[in-house]
DNA sequence: CTGGACAACAGACCTTTGTGAAGA
DNA sequence: ATCTTCACTTTGGTCTGTTGTCCA
């Protein structure tokens, strides 16, 4: 089945809950389900950002879709956007019994992993690559659509194939806007999953069946106090023995239950490893927060978005083409010895809370055992056995230093059989799609691709490889981890960052180059807790300079995360979580006097790192680099000052400090800011005066070659040259003028001492009236034709003049409101004469000229009032404003002379009685009882 | 293959204070 | 003679960011 366009679409049946619409979306979403928002300044503010997001989104693009233009990428991304924000509000307070039910529903309103991997997959990417493939996607999408504007819809072309949704993306002439809107909604999409996954971590029932697992001694670390990194690399161990990743999807599963179910198969996408690794730390009362790098669209139009993510890290996301084969799942189980021990032992803990009638083979369970996991007790991670450690993740042997390849052709091509298997679920189909065979006979069949090797100098680890197929796709790129605070771990504690995926611990500083590796970036790395969220980007990024760019506006992005920053701090900053024994208070509640807090400590951290960034090593980077510059890549305007220090050099040039770089300018824009330059102050800068036809002028400079020089450059002056700016006073009420007679008021600044600036209308005249010294005040210039034109508004008067003239302004206003009504009000007396003389006239042309004029008199009669149940006919003054009238049933025959009688002392009434009305023609006939009768028009 | 340097290009920015003829 | 209105003509050079190309 393929269809297109939305008329195809309009035939699908909706979910069962209806949508809200846009405008309805958040108290709806409260109201439904009686999910509340927990904090209402948290998700107040980010519902209300994201409805402003979307809803610009949507007007914009459905504008473009008026506009017969295929602007697809954010079509398909509305309906997604409205659920995500949805569930994002919805998971707060999370209660597992009722989404297990939630889940189970067979099509069930759009959730989340629908959104994610849609926004993942499908933004940005060629046609060819776009398959959001969820049946479910395309009727929220369809649901959601038929309530905005069908007709705004009919360009975007969704074609389904079957289960999948080709998704087309046309470039629009103003695609930067909708780029931006796109990116801060992904963006808030993005944020609103990482809640979800943060809410599951917090899961009661799914920390309590991981401590079920867990060996006893592993336990204490439950009562550690003092926590460093190196306590945790038993437990990771473990963890890693035991959980794997795999290819793997838990479908349209609810987060929580996604968790859950990997947790019992311990098996999962890297999401839900790296969750559940939360899940455990927080089990183990430990402060731990969820990290995840929102790889969203991009900020920029004409930007290929190939998302970061793996097939492999949508295994809660549910994705369009089939996930890893059971083919691949067999392969990888055949490798690996079983243990059914723990699974046994993970079906009782969870076979009771769970429905879960899903199962894998028992082949992707364990294959490590207790036995092994008390030996590692004390065994650092590069000890880890090297095959196991390969079977078990393929990229867990980029953490091992003590691998020796066998051979170079051996080692590339067990990398890219691994790969293979690991790749993500897009991976393989783009493999099938790229090269028309079957993913794995590609991936096997290529092991003469080069293989890549990062070496990350770690800190504490040693060097590690990073490999990955040079040219072909990304692969294993770090998408999520952990966050564990160590109180220990430096003189003030540390967040460490815990890669349970890749078995990767206190690997901040490989994250990067790993990331690099894979053709990505980080341009938002975001930790989860207790519903919040707080940007630690740079923690994870040492080349900030190069995602500077491509994040958004700082502002919107800072102000996004305000509240869910709140929250975070308030999960993650004192007292960790309420029923645990290791109390942490460092918080507020020590005493009055300043404590620093986790919170503000990382931010100092985080702060510290912003300021210390190496120096890049090109050029170019030094152009917007907020904190080096080279002398190079000055602008126009800008100068060095002071000239130093050197921090360094840069292909031969001299880096200085950003801070050293000022702003220079003319005195007349220095004027603007209310500053002059002092006297005796040299340029700090010269620039040549482009060169201009001058005209005239050239003549005169001829004449006067002295001036030459000045008219030949422009000098520019520092902040350091200038001063306030010393106006002269207004003395005796008389304003200081400029040669022209006038003030010209760059801003409020630039207004002369003891004078103010008086805006409204006429204000000229009205203190002219008053015998006022007045100039008028210049505000800027309007470019018209080539030449620049003053525009004056306003006046400026001596500030003691100020009230009288204010007072003066309102008399004037309120004499000519009467002056204007007056006049109205005869002109309006004069156009009904004007009116009513021409009736008469007409009547006297055609009683004179027409005998048979009754029956052509046009129903133009038009009485103003037709409610007016009398009309008096008589005028003493002017017989002709008498209103048109006409006898039906007593003609005169001259009715020019029955006219020009007066009707005196008879005043016509128009009794009730007498009316009548034509249907046909809406007029009413009155009449009096003297025989006059009138036509009124209804209106 | 990658990154740096450079050129080309497009869009943004800055510019910065009437006059003469015709008609009322 | 004086005042008011209207037409005139639709810059253009430079900066800056982006993109493409070449080369090491």
């Amino acid at each position: 089945m393929r269809r297109r366009g939305s008329g195809s679409r309009r035939t699908s049946k909706k979910p069962p809950s209806p949508s809200p619409s846009e405008g309805e979306m958040t108290s709806q979403h409260n109201a439904e389900g009686g999910n509340k928002i927990q904090s209402p300044s948290d998700n107040g503010s980010l519902t209300e950002i994201s409805q402003d997001a979307v809803g610009k989104l949507l007007r914009r693009a459905n504008k473009v879709g008026t506009s017969k233009k295929k602007t697809t990428v954010g079509l398909c991304n509305f309906p997604f956007l409205f659920n995500i924000l949805f569930s994002s509000a919805r998971t707060v307070e999370f209660v597992p019994e009722q989404n297990g039910t939630q889940v189970l529903e067979p099509i069930g309103p759009l959730n989340t992993s629908e959104v994610e991997h849609c926004s993942r997959s499908s933004i940005g990417k060629d046609p060819a690559e776009e398959k959001c493939g969820h049946v479910s996607l395309d009727e929220g999408y369809m649901d959601k659509k038929d309530e905005l504007d069908d007709s705004d819809w009919e360009d975007g072309t969704v074609a389904m194939d079957d289960h999948s949704v080709t998704i087309e993306l046309n470039v629009t002439p103003d695609s930067s806007e909708l780029a931006e809107l796109v990116h801060k909604a992904h963006l808030l999409c993005l944020l609103a999953r990482g809640r979800l996954i943060d809410s599951a971590c917090d899961d009661p029932l799914i920390q309590a069946s991981l401590l079920s697992l867990l060996p006893a001694h592993l336990l204490q670390l439950s009562n550690v106090t003092k926590l460093t990194s190196k306590a945790l690399r038993p437990l990771m161990s473990w963890f890693h023995d035991n959980f794997h990743v795999k290819n793997y999807t838990n479908g349209e599963k609810e987060p929580h239950f996604a968790l859950a179910s990997a947790l019992e198969l311990r098996v999962g996408g890297p999401e839900e490893i790296a969750a559940l690794s939360v899940a455990l730390f927080r089990a183990l009362n430990l402060t731990a927060r969820f990290v995840s790098i929102l790889d969203v669209s991009p900020l920029k139009p004409d930007q290929s978005f190939r998302p970061i993510a793996s097939g492999s890290s949508k295994g809660i996301f549910n994705t369009s083409t089939p996930m890893v084969s059971k083919k691949k799942l067999d392969f990888m189980s055949l490798k690996k010895p079983l243990s059914c021990e723990k699974e046994k032992l993970c079906e009782t803990s969870l076979a009771h809370s769970l429905k879960s009638k899903k199962r894998i083979a028992p082949s992707n369970m364990d294959q490590s055992k207790d036995p092994s996991v008390a030996e590692d007790l004390n065994h650092s991670v590069t000890n880890f056995p090297i095959s196991e450690a390969q079977h078990i993740n393929p990229e867990s042997h980029i953490t091992d230093k003590s691998h020796k390849p066998k051979r170079k052709g051996d080692l590339e091509f067990e990398m890219q059989l691994e790969m293979a298997l690991s790749v993500t679920a897009i991976g393989s189909s783009k493999i099938k799609e790229e090269s028309g065979e079957n993913a794995d006979s590609s991936s096997f069949a290529c092991p003469s691709k080069r293989i890549k090797r990062v070496v990350g100098e770690g800190s504490s680890t040693s060097p590690q490889l990073i490999s990955t197929a040079v040219g072909s796709r990304r692969v294993g790129s770090p998408l999520y981890w952990a966050e564990v605070y160590c109180s220990e771990e430096s003189l003030t504690g540390k967040w460490v960052h815990i890669d349970a995926v890749n078995l990767i611990i206190d690997g901040e500083d490989k994250v990067e180059a790993m990331v690099a590796a894979c053709k990505a970036s980080l341009r938002y790395v975001v930790a989860f807790a207790g519903q919040g969220a707080k940007d630690v980007t740079r923690r994870y990024c040492m080349k900030w300079y190069k995602i500077a760019s491509q994040r958004v506006n700082s502002t919107w992005w800072d102000s996004v995360l305000a509240p869910l920053r709140n929250l975070e701090s308030g999960a993650t900053g004192g007292v960790v979580h309420s029923r645990t024994n290791q109390i942490i208070s460092t918080e507020a509640n020590m005493n009055d006097s300043f404590v620093p807090t986790r919170s503000s400590l990382e931010d100092i951290e985080l702060e510290t790192r912003a300021l210390t960034e190496p120096l890049p090593t090109n050029q170019q980077a030094y152009k917007n680099h907020p904190l080096y510059a080279l002398e190079k890549w000055l602008t126009r305007y800008q100068i060095l000052h002071p000239k130093g220090p050197i921090l360094g050099f840069c292909s031969g040039h001299p880096v200085y400090p950003r801070t050293c770089v000022q702003t220079v300018m003319t005195k007349q824009r220095w004027l603007r800011e209310g500053l002059q330059v002092k006297p005796n102050e040299h340029p700090a800068k010269e620039l040549k005066r482009p060169n201009k036809p001058q005209k005239v002028q050239d003549i005169e400079a001829d004449d006067y070659d002295c001036t030459t020089d000045s008219k030949e450059h422009i000098n520019l002056y520092g902040k350091w040259q200038v001063e306030p700016l010393n106006l002269p006073h207004a003395v005796n009420g008389i304003v200081p003028k400029n040669d022209r007679g006038q003030v010209d008021v760059w801003s409020e600044k630039c207004l002369p001492p003891g004078t103010v600036h008086l805006r409204f209308p006429r204000a000229y005249e009205v203190a002219k009236r008053l015998e006022i010294d007045s100039a008028p005040a210049m505000v800027g210039f309007e470019f018209k034709n080539g030449r620049a034109y003053p525009v004056h508004e306003g006046i400026v008067v001596c500030a003691q003049f100020k009230d009288v003239l204010l007072e003066a302004f309102a008399e004037e206003a309120e004499r000519l409101k009467e002056e204007e009504k007056k006049r109205d009000e005869a002109q309006a007396l004069r156009r009904w004469y004007q009116l009513l003389s021409s009736i008469v006239t007409r009547q006297r042309l055609n009683n004179r000229y027409n005998n048979n004029w009754t029956s052509e008199v046009p129903n133009d009669v038009h009485c103003i009032n037709d409610n007016v149940s009398r009309a008096t006919v008589c005028d003493s003054n002017d017989k002709n404003q008498t209103p048109r009238q006409h006898q039906t049933d007593k003609r005169d025959t001259d009715l020019d002379t029955s006219l020009s009688i007066p009707v005196k002392d008879h005043e016509h009434v128009f009794l009730k009685e007498y009316e009548s009305f034509d249907m046909e023609t809406s007029l009413l006939t009155k009449r009096c009882q003297c025989g006059f009768s009138v036509q009124v028009e209804e209106l």
